[in-house]
DNA sequence: TATTGTTATACTCTATAACTATA
DNA sequence: TATAGTTATAGAGTATAACAATA
């Protein structure tokens, strides 16, 4: 048992779960997966739209429809740079932090519902196989993690 | 060590990178996720777009958007149903039947990089905390799980 | 009256290409 | 010349609502 198939089957699960748990949350507070990416990425302060899209592997064009949305609906808001007039900072409104620093509590309290009655051996097991997991994925996928920032939400 | 956070955050990374690796081998055969989705509950015989809408979870006019894609790209074509003239039956085309029988054979050969040389125990453990996540999981979300097929690639 | 699938419309995410302002 | 961000255009996925044909 336990055949190599089963268990593909069950991440797979998971990783949709998730994402649907993800998505009800963010529904209820306006907010849409790849909207929260970004806010999520300017936890630690502004950054320019050029810095997002490279974190966020994705064109630039994209990150001005994102931010858009997210000006429209006053999670963030262009101030300029100081030092670059070409430049942007997008920068979380007073109503975007809240909602961010919400953000990352929940995933908190999520990991502790999901992980946090295991026991020691069991929680070790665990994340040692999903490291392993994670390096053949970015061996196969050919993958190098420059640039990027904390894990998305 | 092996906080909660930092389990959920690899699990979100694994998440992360088996969609990366989906979408790129998707691309190079012409499909899309959503598209093989659909195609992926062909593998066991035609079937209405109503059945398709339900096990997607996802509104009728969505799935005739997705067959349109798929007729146009030669994968599917939709025929008429033997016994009710308002239903179509989408089926697989030869081509797509191919590439659904390859795909298949795809899933396995990655469950067997990732999972194929975990020593039993390992691979046992494994599988019981993903199936306790996903039992958690599905408690968090309400889920069912009616009416749905096999899980999706 | 209920069901199957469609046309119509709209929003989000993504991409490429051409352009403006600035460096 | 190179970079930051935009307008323009396009394709994919999703949704709701109104409608046709059929049950």
């Amino acid at each position: 048992m336990a055949a190599p198939e089963a268990t593909l089957d069950l991440l797979l699960e998971v990783s949709s779960l998730l994402g649907a748990d993800t998505r009800r949350d963010l529904e209820r507070r306006g907010l849409t997966e790849s909207r929260t990416h970004l806010l999520w990425l300017l936890a630690e302060g502004p950054r320019t739209q050029q810095h997002l899209a490279r974190a966020m592997r994705v064109a630039p064009r994209t990150v001005t429809g994102l931010v858009d949305g997210l000006t429209a609906t006053g999670f963030v808001s262009r101030e300029p740079h100081p030092d670059d007039r070409r430049a942007v900072l997008v920068t979380p409104t007073a109503h975007g932090a809240e909602v961010l620093a919400d953000l990352v509590d929940g995933h908190r309290r999520l990991a502790d519902q999901l992980f946090g009655d295991l026991d020691e051996t069991d929680a070790e097991s665990l994340t040692a196989s999903l490291r392993t997991v994670v390096g053949r994925l970015r061996d196969l996928i050919g993958d190098d993690d420059e640039d990027r920032g904390e894990a998305s939400c």
